[in-house]
DNA sequence: CCCTGGGTATACTGATCGGTGAACCCACCA
DNA sequence: TGGTGGGTTCACCGATCAGTATACCCAGGG
């Protein structure tokens, strides 16, 4: 017997649906009865598949850690060198927040969902510490002074530009400008 | 007559229970049959002071603002000199988040209410502008050079402080080194 | 003394919330 | 040929949502 977590063409179109209402208009706001009718499928298929609202929301927020990292590793293997590849997330972001003006959806779903033991909660923990941890690899393998306080000054810099998108500030520009100072003062070529 | 914005003593309660269950809870979770019943008023005062939920949430956020300016700009007067001011908002914001564990009401409303019409988003926009507006004010007196680019920066600085306290990482001590760092590199008596 | 106004108490509206039950339809496969 | 299982249709559940109606209470002040 399959499990119902298998790939089926249903569970696709919800996420699309979900994906798309979920991050445009708040979790809270959304009901499952708006996501079925927007994705064309039944809301019982739906809860076939997910089991409940909460599941559903950690499989968002899941598929859209997922297309993220490939972006950010994507652009990290594109780098010339280290020293670039550690900022490199930077660049990353300034795709990814093209199509996304309305900031970080996992800083937002913490934000709708505080009980901690919400599934989504783990998901949003997940994606902010593999970020850290791929800043602090990315530091230490272009030879860079303190590793681990770079790391945690990138992350800082990186969820900054990603909570000021939704005002009507210009931050990234500066941001990522900032980020590359960081990593030159710190790599061993520094003057 | 008195306008029903004026002070009246129900008021104060209800904007009491209010900052506590919407902070802690989520704006779009808590209803306003819950806020009445915890601030010990009726629902119908609460229609009667504030007209809706969503002018209950602008001044909710408006109120939390209050309270926040005034620790900062009181942090700011207290410093001991014109650089070390640059950087005050960091310190408040040490005191400010030990009793705000679930990041930037301000955010956090924005993440909840897409609307742009939301009357929060006034709020939210306003409070924003405000620091980004004194960190320029305050890099400027203290001969800092480039305080726009400055201030962007300590305000990308501030949010992602900001942002990652719901996070199980400790990013505050080192966002604060950062800013001070960056302060003391632009300021005129820098090596 | 009485009246006005802020507040209370209670009941109610229609809509929507997350979630379920039961019967059915149909393509694929043994 | 006859299951089997993913999907559909539609009705339904109790709870909660934002917001309103009506009637009452009571302190302050002319």
């Amino acid at each position: 017997m399959p499990a119902p977590h298998a790939a089926s063409p249903a569970r696709g179109r919800i996420l699309a649906a979900a994906e798309e209402l979920f991050y445009d208009q708040g979790i809270t706001a959304v009901g499952v009865d708006l996501i079925a009718e927007h994705s064309g499928i039944t809301k019982r298929t739906l809860y076939n598949q997910f089991g409940s609202k909460a599941q559903l929301v950690a499989a968002y927020l899941a598929e859209r850690d997922r297309r993220w990292r490939t972006l950010v590793q994507e652009t990290v293997d594109r780098s010339d060198d280290p020293v670039a590849a550690v900022t490199a997330p930077f660049d990353a972001l300034r795709t990814w927040t093209a199509t996304s003006p309305r900031g970080c959806a996992f800083i937002n779903a913490l934000a709708e969902l505080p009980d901690p033991a919400h599934p989504a909660h783990r998901v949003a923990e997940d994606q902010k510490r593999w970020l850290l941890d791929l800043f602090r690899g990315l530091a230490a393998a272009a030879g860079c002074a303190g590793p681990d306080a770079l790391a945690t000054r990138l992350l800082v810099l990186h969820e900054g530009a990603l909570a000021t998108r939704p005002l009507p500030f210009d931050t990234l520009a500066e941001t990522a400008d900032l980020a590359r100072e960081l990593v030159s003062a710190a790599e061993p070529s520094a003057v």
